[in-house]
DNA sequence: TGTACATCAGTGAACGCGCGTTCACTGATGTAC
DNA sequence: TGTACATCAGTGAACGCGCGTTCACTGATGTAC
């Protein structure tokens, strides 16, 4: 592949086109992404993008896996392999960060159904559930994996929400951090105000 | 207010604006709800919705705060007072069903910062959040009600967002509720798993 | 090394569309006397 | 009970806009011989 020549052919007009999506969705939000749009500020004719997408929406499907791509790489430099609540709220940190980072494209990835088609999306969305998985067995030995690994995300999920929304107070990354930490700690806890009881049918035979 | 009469005056073409709204909505998501096909719909000309609304944002908002009173409704109608961690867990499956229900209607209610100027929105949001420290307190009467009334809220949010972006099982009704009640429960047991130790700082002296 | 040619990645004009919003208007309503 | 009139809630034509997408095209690239 050639280098971009200053005329004519762009030399990689995909990848300018999936740049400049990603900055029209944090300046203009997803209304703000279009086709001609995108045209303009990679600094290219209308239809040039139509070399490189099939149309519209297969745009937005690949700046959404471009999305999930990066938040993948995003946790795991968090913590490759977390175990402890600490590391795991580390993690879930890193989560709501890169929301509150790009609020857009967190959007746009989270936006629709993930359509049976784009296995790249699929693809991106079980790889971050298996990595969730892998945390919880590896922090919660006793604990049936699958249920509270779906609580794990939802939680993490809900608060990159809920500070997405302007429900939490997102004035400092600190503060941010801090509710995080607080709310995946506060997961851990709650039930110690609780009777035992409760628990028993949750926790494993063998734990 | 006078009745329609079934030419020219309307009789409550504010409702009917709402109703078309909502439909629309659910019908074609966000992007169909303009002030025209609203007009449309109510089967009333382009240009009549604006004795009502400002612009199209303020209808947007109008509707969005319609819908925060209904989950607010639904949620009491669930359970008035939620007490129990089963009663708790009837409330987070009420959540998730409204969700469920109303996709297009939900992610509108949470789909931008909650601008101060609309305390209509603002006194939405507020009441949700008061209402799930309400029940924290009374099911949780050892633990700190704030950091665990935004754990309890991110989970049951990030579960409907899940459920709605088809990351989770939603075939049948059943599926969702199971689902939700085993999250939340989740959250009961999990540090069950782990030494008393970390919990400490997190349950009350008092307790 | 040079030439012919297929392929590729752009251009730019044009289409039809639905949108938000403005404007001057008009028909219906309700109130004061 | 009747009339005059202010107010209110609609109408409909018109504006300019940006959009997605099509089409025939053309300049650049790279390959076969």
């Amino acid at each position: 592949m050639s280098q971009a020549s200053g005329t004519y052919h762009h030399g990689d007009l995909r990848a300018a086109c999936l740049r400049a999506a990603r900055e029209l969705l944090e300046e203009d939000g997803s209304a703000g992404l279009s086709l001609r749009a995108v045209a303009r500020r990679a600094g290219v004719s209308a239809t040039a993008p139509y070399r490189h997408f099939a149309d519209r929406d297969a745009l937005v499907s690949a700046v959404a896996a471009q999305g999930y791509r990066e938040l993948a790489e995003h946790l795991a430099a968090a913590h490759p392999s977390p175990s402890t609540p600490d590391e795991l709220a580390a993690v879930a940190v890193a989560y709501v960060r890169f929301a509150l980072e790009r609020p857009a494209l967190f959007r746009v990835m989270f936006a629709e159904p993930c359509d049976p088609d784009s296995e790249e999306r699929v693809g991106a969305t079980t790889a971050i559930s298996e990595y969730v998985r892998g945390i919880v067995r590896r922090t919660f030995p006793g604990v049936d994996p699958d249920a509270l690994s779906t609580t794990v995300w939802a939680l993490v999920h809900g608060l990159a929400f809920l500070h997405l929304d302007g429900k939490l107070d997102t004035s400092t990354p600190e503060a941010v951090a801090g509710q995080v930490r607080a709310a995946v700690h506060a997961l851990f806890t709650a039930s110690a105000a609780l009777s035992p009881t409760t628990a028993a049918p949750y926790v494993r035979a063998e734990a």
